[in-house]
RNA sequence: GGACGCUUAGCUCAGCUGGUUAGAGCGUUGCGUUUACAUCGCAAAUGUCGGGGGUUCGAAUCCCUCAGCGUCCACCA
């Protein structure tokens, strides 16, 4: 044995060995409740990134620590398209390799290529995940675009639509315009800037905007009941100057308004405005669109069509100051603006025709599934957040016009039933004659004809869906429901609902709500019993990882350098569940430190074994019961409260316990006392040290091996040639 | 605006249901190489446990309050 452990020539070796002889995959025992995960699927648009490395490390700990323990378990590994994320990176990507963007490829040769992109990083990832240590079932692996999952996603959309539970419906939506695309609530953020606030003259009025731009979209001034300022304009229509002439405009009350912002009085543009489209659905007033999907002011915007929004804004400002119709500027206010969370691109709230899911009845049984406690979610401080968001949830826009992601299904009987935008971003369509009834059909499969008027030539909607529609169903997806073959509905009735959803709290809501509800809407039974949720990986300072910071820790990296089991252990070690993680290179080292004192406890155990060999005095292979001395007996008894503690921690999920109690013992009982007391009994040959050392590492490396699989399947092999079973597969003491 | 979390040694954090001199790792300082390991061992120093108030025989630990930091949610023109 070499005198410092080298991970570089053990690692590799192991791994293929275990994934050789199959020890991933499962054996399914009727007798038995499986112990299942399914992995959140990477983004496969890029490599692995520390975050990962988390999820896999705690991931692979609980399967290992089950698998043990002798339950059937079933990590499912997959990967996802990712939809809108995915695109940005490769529009990117293809801007700057080829100058190129998607429309000079054109929608199907774009697919094609996406998808060749997706492919190949999914590959990268895959061995990367393989270096990390995880021992998920390679046999079941998933990807959440391929073609077999089309049934089961559009089946629960038809069952959805048919339930009344999707609809397609004109709302007000976020519109990211770099994007082209529809986004859902949850995918946008929002920014804190200072802006100027604009105070217009409107006649009598005068009102406080930000978005002089958007007044060409006016189609009233309204008021705050209660307000004795305006009380008498209420109900009337008042008349005054604009820069596009003379304008007449409705007075109207709404307690919406706020009577102490600005003047009291606000502008009303229900085309651009969440706030002010419920009000004009209120007041039932014109929805007049000004701004275009591609962020420009359109024809109703007169002299101004064709600016930017931004451009639009300064250079309305000035004119209106030209004509005296700005009485001041605010520049100090502060608000915050939404954008687009993949592209950052400010985000217009518009008013469109797309498809929704009707929330609310979906969440009501995932809020109950919580309460009733059917679903735990650890920490539980984070069911609060749950519950708020769950109470409060709006209908889900599920459309997008994006082109990397699962089409709709959802087909047209002629052009008329396009939306305005489906048709102006697919000029193929447009050219097309209207040559049908109208008709909506949402079927599973493809059909082949209307139902209504036999017209063969039906046009599926250009749409995708929301790539968390099919990441929503991941746990009853990936385990063949809806897929009609055998080992599919075995997979299904044995594995589902599954054990433990493990993911970072960041997407409690994106994901784990929504899984939650599709899973009990489709399935009827919850998705998991329990969600753990751990928290951000920061560096050193809590600062979040970024490339332009510079302060990235790439795993990868740091299993070349470190080892895969040092890194596993300081993303476990020192941590609280569900809190950021600070990580440092300093960290790793002393993870690295200690795979080094680990490796050495077996080198001398080794060592002596061989003398004992040389002078013919026999090994003991089980732990003598008779004639131990006080150090014997404390280490046994401290081996046995640590395997009684190192359960019960993983048993409440309480890794970091866990992971230190580990360390503690073999560095400081096993290590640092127990060795150091034997030395002179070893030297004169004494067996009873040598079998009590051996047997009490044997068993240390067995409670450590979920969370340092490498080093201790090495170690082992090295000091128990009789055994032939690898660590991997070893029964976990029963306390 | 609402919710949640954090504030304990130079740094990163444990201290859960209140009870002897407040702990660990890293770092610092001193000493050390006998059958493993210098990616090591032994030893030492360092804290009015964010401020204030309360409950209690007793509080870092429970309650109230203030302050700072952080995160999430929300349609503040």
């Amino acid at each position: 044995m070499d005198k410092v452990y080298k991970h570089q020539n053990v690692e590799k070796k192991w791994y293929s060995l275990w994934e050789k002889n199959g020890y991933f995959t499962p054996q399914e025992n009727s007798k038995v409740r499986p112990f299942t995960i399914i992995m959140p699927p990477p983004n496969a648009n890029g490599s692995l990134h520390i975050g990962h490395a988390m999820f896999l490390t705690l991931e692979d700990l609980m399967t290992r620590y089950h698998r043990m323990q002798g339950i059937p378990s079933l990590w499912l590994p997959g990967a996802d398209h990712a939809g809108i994320l995915t695109q940005v990176v490769f529009e990117r990507k293809l801007e700057k390799e080829e100058g190129k963007s998607r429309y000079d490829l054109g929608r199907e040769e774009f697919f094609r290529r996406c998808m060749e992109f997706t492919l190949s990083n999914k590959k990268t990832m895959e061995n990367q995940m393989r270096a990390v240590g995880a021992s998920c079932d390679w046999e079941r692996e998933r990807f959440t675009l391929d073609p077999k999952f089309n049934i089961p996603i559009y089946t629960t959309f038809v069952n959805l639509f048919n339930d009344n539970l999707i609809y397609r419906a004109e709302r007000m939506i976020n519109w990211c315009p770099r994007c082209a695309t529809a986004l859902s609530d949850l995918e946008v953020i929002y920014r804190e800037q200072k802006d100027p606030l604009y105070y217009l003259k409107y006649g009598p009025f005068v009102l406080a905007t930000v978005r002089p731009e958007t007044k060409f979209g006016d189609t009233a001034v309204a008021v705050h009941p209660n307000d004795k300022r305006y009380k008498k304009f209420i109900g009337q229509e008042i008349e005054f100057e604009t820069l596009l002439g003379r304008a007449k405009m409705k007075v109207i009350a709404d307690t919406a308004v706020d009577m102490k912002f600005g003047t009291g009085a606000v502008k009303v543009t229900p085309a651009h405005d969440p706030l002010d489209f419920e009000m004009g659905q209120r007041h039932h007033l014109e929805i007049r669109q000004v701004i275009g999907y591609d962020g420009r002011l359109n024809e109703k915007a007169g002299k101004y069509k064709g600016m930017k929004v931004k451009e639009a804004r300064k250079v309305v400002a000035e004119d209106l100051q030209k004509l005296g119709l700005l009485e001041k500027i605010d520049e100090n206010y502060i608000h915050s603006v939404s954008i687009c969370e993949r592209c950052k691109t400010i985000v217009e709230p518009m008013v469109s025709l797309q498809w929704f899911v009707k929330t609310k009845p979906l969440a009501q049984k995932a809020i109950a599934a919580v309460k009733k406690g059917d679903i735990k979610i650890i920490p539980k401080r984070f069911e609060k957040n749950y519950f708020i968001w769950m109470e409060n949830i709006r209908d889900w826009c599920i459309s997008r016009q994006l082109w990397w992601g699962h089409r709709l299904p959802v087909w047209y009987c002629g052009t008329s039933s396009l939306s305005p935008l489906q048709l102006s971003m697919n000029p193929d369509l447009k050219k097309m004659k209207n040559n049908g009834c109208g008709e909506i059909i949402v079927d599973v499969k493809t059909p082949s004809s209307c139902p209504k008027c036999g017209n063969k030539e039906l046009i599926q909607d250009p749409d995708t869906l929301d790539t968390w529609f099919s990441s929503g169903q991941w746990p009853y997806t990936t385990l063949g429901w809806k897929q009609n073959d055998e080992k599919s509905s075995r997979d299904f009735n044995y594995f589902y609902p599954t054990s433990v959803m493990e993911t970072g709290y960041e997407i409690l809501f994106f994901w784990v709500a929504r899984m939650i509800m599709l899973g009990f809407y489709s399935t009827g039974k919850i998705p998991f019993t329990t969600v753990y949720l751990h928290g951000l990986v920061r560096d050193a300072f809590g600062e979040k990882m970024s490339k332009s910071k510079g302060n990235v820790i790439n795993p990868i990296d740091i299993i070349g350098k470190y080892g895969a089991d040092s890194l596993r252990m300081s993303l476990v070690y020192g941590t609280s569940t569900g809190s950021d993680v600070k990580l440092s290179e300093g960290k790793i080292q002393a993870m690295r430190n200690f795979s080094n004192k680990l490796w050495n406890i077996g080198r001398f155990i080794r060592m002596n074994m061989d003398f004992f060999l040389q002078k013919n005095v026999e090994i003991p292979k089980n732990v003598p019961v008779k004639n131990l001395n006080s150090d014997d007996k404390r280490i046994l008894l401290d081996l046995e409260s640590l395997q009684k503690k190192v359960t019960r921690n993983l048993d409440s999920y309480q890794f970091a316990k866990a992971a230190e109690s580990l360390y503690e013992f073999i560095w400081h009982e096993l290590a640092d006392k127990y060795i150091e007391s034997s030395k002179t009994r070893l030297r004169e040959n004494d067996r009873i040290a040598l079998g009590i050392l051996r047997h009490t590492y044997l068993e240390s490396l067995k409670l450590l091996h979920p969370f340092m699989p490498f080093i201790t399947e090495e170690i082992r092999s090295k000091i128990q040639e009789e055994e032939k079973n690898p660590l991997i597969i070893s029964k976990w003491p029963n306390i």
